[in-house]
DNA sequence: TCAATGCATGAGCACATACGCATACATAAC
DNA sequence: GTTATGTATGCGTATGTGCTCATGCATTGA
């Protein structure tokens, strides 16, 4: 009959041996820090069509403006974070800004992404033309 | 020579053909939010967390408080939001909730996550005692 | 019945964030 | 040089979010 520990919880004395097994267990708080922030970043709807969208071809931010159908000036800003994370790239060719994904990793959750959120009436399929 | 359209974007010229070719492409709006969602949800540092214990063992509130240093409150919330995502399922024994993973479609990145993220010094391997 | 315990929930607050506006910067065209 | 265009960046604001506190509810045990 151990002792019941400071707290008020009694599962405490049932699980504490659980629970000393399952720490060490545990990524470490900078760890999980930081793919939660890349979570994060995936976690807006904006960012996360930018993309889907650059998983389909390079495209310059006046593209995705008008794509997307937001402001360049939200536009930009996505794109700073985008890069900041490390998911895209971008060149610069003349004014214009041509941002590509930097992340392959992101290819295959995108494409999977597209065909299970459906990419519109694409499975069509077979149109006259 | 296309006239110009009414933007301001002439890459809206430029590109046109390659943006008609790509809206179709994307997924719908409903979609992606909801994509997004599910990522905003493990965005979370702390229901990250929960998710990596869960996913080594079914936990009750009091385990996971515990385990992850915060109070019942937020474990109580964060608990909330993970089944209204149905990323969790529960059982109530007595007063109280086991809490285990119901989507073992993340038992595969959870357990990559562990891997690495790092679970802590455990890859240390033969410790002598 | 009453108190104790485990969990859930609502209110309030501090902080983060996504957006629009204005503007700055860089390049191109004149 | 000036002007126009594409992009980036401060700033203010509205909204969202994660936390604490207090409280409610359900179960257990006396």
């Amino acid at each position: 009959m151990p002792p019941r520990e400071e707290g008020t919880c009694e599962a405490r004395v049932v699980h504490g041996a659980k629970l000393a097994a399952l720490a060490p267990l545990l990524p470490n708080a900078e760890g999980v820090q930081a793919a939660a922030e890349r979570f994060r970043v995936l976690g807006d709807a904006t960012r996360l069509r930018m993309l889907l969208a650059l998983s389909l071809s390079e495209l310059c931010v006046c593209d995705l403006t008008e794509l997307l159908g937001i402001t360049q000036t939200a536009a930009s800003q996505h794109l700073k974070i985008l890069r900041a994370y490390g998911l895209v790239r971008y060149r610069k060719e003349g004014r214009m800004a041509f941002y590509r994904l930097a992340d392959s990793s992101l290819l295959g959750m995108l494409s999977g992404l597209r065909q299970r959120a459906g990419g519109r009436e694409v499975a069509n399929g077979g149109q006259s033309g």
